[in-house]
DNA sequence: AGAAATATGATGGACGTCAATCATTTTCTG
DNA sequence: CAGAAAATGATTGACGTCCATCATATTTCT
């Protein structure tokens, strides 16, 4: 009926509940022949261990921390509120959460940050990473320490971390950019693409993505050289402004970076005969310019399932078990019509009626 | 440091252990104001029941019943194989899970099927549902029993259920015509449309949306009206074939319902110069067919994400606990770029690399 | 006031695991 | 073969809750 204990696993072992328990938590001095056992009856008998039983007997607290980029950016904003909310409802489980924040794109910064941790003894850390080989003694010292540690958003050296948590950027940008390409119906076209850096992997990585599929599948369209905008709102209106100024055959534009709020107010400034605009991340003022039809297509990236999917991992990544099946991770298209929800106008609506 | 625990509360109250435990499990006989006194304790120190413990004591096992359509259509076996992944990891915080089949769309068939529930003795249910009064008094039964029901997928009567975990279906068809809308790129057009059954709530809803942002969106475009198809894939070869054959207007082709592969089919004989093409649900031969470019755009309604979030709901509503934040249910719309890997292909790779 | 009803306190055995101790047995080594 | 080292068995007290029992207080009613 119910699940076999430690007990039975001895006894079917025909060894002594020390002994097995010795086995499965690999205490030591034990004989190879009786580990053979234990181990056989563990498979026969199908013994999982009772995590609720080993947690409360131990005391045990998950302490995992996050590490975030400082400021306003409404995309980590929305991050920390994500993580915040169901850090409240993990509490019950026992495990803690905190939130560290450090200054943004800064390797310095990171690696430092990364070295505190050496003190602050957590079971599991999420970062938020950049691609710098200064990072990784700092890393590797964090996996000396037995902490894991895991890439979000934005991935880390990859044999420094135990998993990354996020979205292929090549694929946003694929997907950007086959939706742009349909909206032209097999008619010609030319698309202003934005960056914020080029230096930024994710965004050189989107814009690869998006030529890869414009020049494959729509050879009637033209990908114009990204004008470099550093994420900065102000830049972005400036461009957009004089783009739609001056009367060019742009027939779409494409900002695979942030400062959208920029490149909105430009548009809605003139909306007569914009051309089709897609952006990335779904936040308050893109998703009200969304509804309000001043852009088309918002590519996001679902923090919310990358944070269930970070706190599943790092929860079994620390239990040493497999990870559960939970829900994959692809950059979502939103329109006008498929959006979620609003949290902020309507917490926590639920579906229940 | 760790939580307060029943015996911190009671003593702060000034009660025994037994007085606490009696309030916080409502077992009687205990006065007004000892009832009130621990409730204060229990606020003030922010107390919550170690649910692990308390499972753990009274060997508490979570039994969890899924009532789903019989067949082979594709989406239901997708639905079935992530049900028994998760529950292959649930079994270890002990929640069993049953899986039921019935008759698809048989509102006598369901409603006998939920009657049987009354003597299995489950805590929840979820259930792929039908709106019909006829199964409104087994489920009053269940609830009566104290079996928690909610509504996967398709609803059931609104007022006999805890929740429901679906997407929206009009916004599902609204999504559907937005794109389809796009596509045409401000140019004129016919959309032929296919339906299962207008008398399928879901069907209808899907059309219902579609037709709305066309008419408010699109004035260039014209919806024709549907042809029914049973959800038969051969009755969709047949009439795809006979569409594209007669040399018509029709610039696109939207499947509200199943049977898509009769669609493909016929498409992929005559590839030429073939419409803008939507379908529901990424199964196997949709998400080929996305792949071989023979249909543009699939709309999904994620069912790994609705299985989590059932799963999570069930839960709280058992222990009578809030839901935890979870990500939202919204249409996705999958291009052949941005398509989750093929768990039947790559199994678990789980984007550790 | 006394009996009956109701409230409270005290306690202890589950649940399954962890972690430790101590006694005993087996195996190895010279 | 003795003595040391290694392996095993047996047992015990947490962890926090549930649930039951029994004894004692306190209130309520007549």
């Amino acid at each position: 009926m119910s699940n076999p204990t430690l007990h039975d696993v001895a006894q079917a072992a025909g060894v002594s509940y020390a002994t097995a328990d010795r086995v499965i938590n690999n205490r030591g001095n034990v004989a190879q022949k009786s580990i053979d056992k234990v181990r056989e009856a563990v498979t026969r008998l199908d013994y999982v261990r009772n995590v609720a039983a080993a947690n409360l007997s131990r005391k045990r607290v998950y302490r995992i921390a996050f590490l975030i980029p400082k400021g306003t950016n409404a995309f980590f904003n929305r991050i920390r509120d994500h993580i915040t909310q169901v850090a409240a409802h993990l509490s019950a489980e026992s495990v803690s959460v905190d939130i560290y924040e450090v200054s943004a794109f800064s390797v310095e910064g990171l690696s430092d940050s990364i070295a505190d941790f050496r003190q602050k003894d957590f079971d599991g850390v999420a970062i938020v990473g950049l691609q710098s080989n200064v990072i990784e003694e700092p890393l590797a010292d964090l996996r000396a320490r037995g902490i894991k540690v895991i890439g979000l958003v934005s991935d880390l050296p990859r044999d420094f971390r135990e998993a990354y948590i996020g979205i292929d950027n090549v694929v946003a940008g694929r997907t950007a950019a086959r939706m742009t390409g349909m909206a032209h119906a097999g008619g010609r076209g030319a698309i202003q693409t934005f960056v914020g850096s080029l230096d930024a992997r994710d965004h050189a990585e989107r814009l690869e993505g998006f030529r890869e599929v414009i020049a494959a599948d729509f050879p009637k369209l033209t990908v114009l050289d990204p004008i470099l905008t550093k994420d900065d709102p102000s830049i972005l209106q400036a461009e957009t402004d004089r783009l739609l100024a001056q009367q060019t055959d742009v027939t779409a534009l494409y900002n695979v970076g942030a400062g959208n709020s920029g490149l909105i107010s430009a548009i809605s400034a003139k909306p007569a005969q914009r051309p089709y605009c897609v952006v990335h991340e779904l936040v308050a003022h893109s998703r009200q310019a969304l509804i309000a039809g001043q852009i088309d297509l918002v590519i996001d990236q679902r923090p919310d399932v990358e944070i269930n999917r970070a706190f599943a991992v790092l929860r079994a990544l620390i239990d040493q078990r497999e990870t559960p099946a939970m829900p994959e991770l692809t950059p979502t298209i939103y329109v006008r019509d498929n959006l979620p929800a609003d949290p902020l106008n309507e917490p926590m609506k639920d579906q229940n009626t």
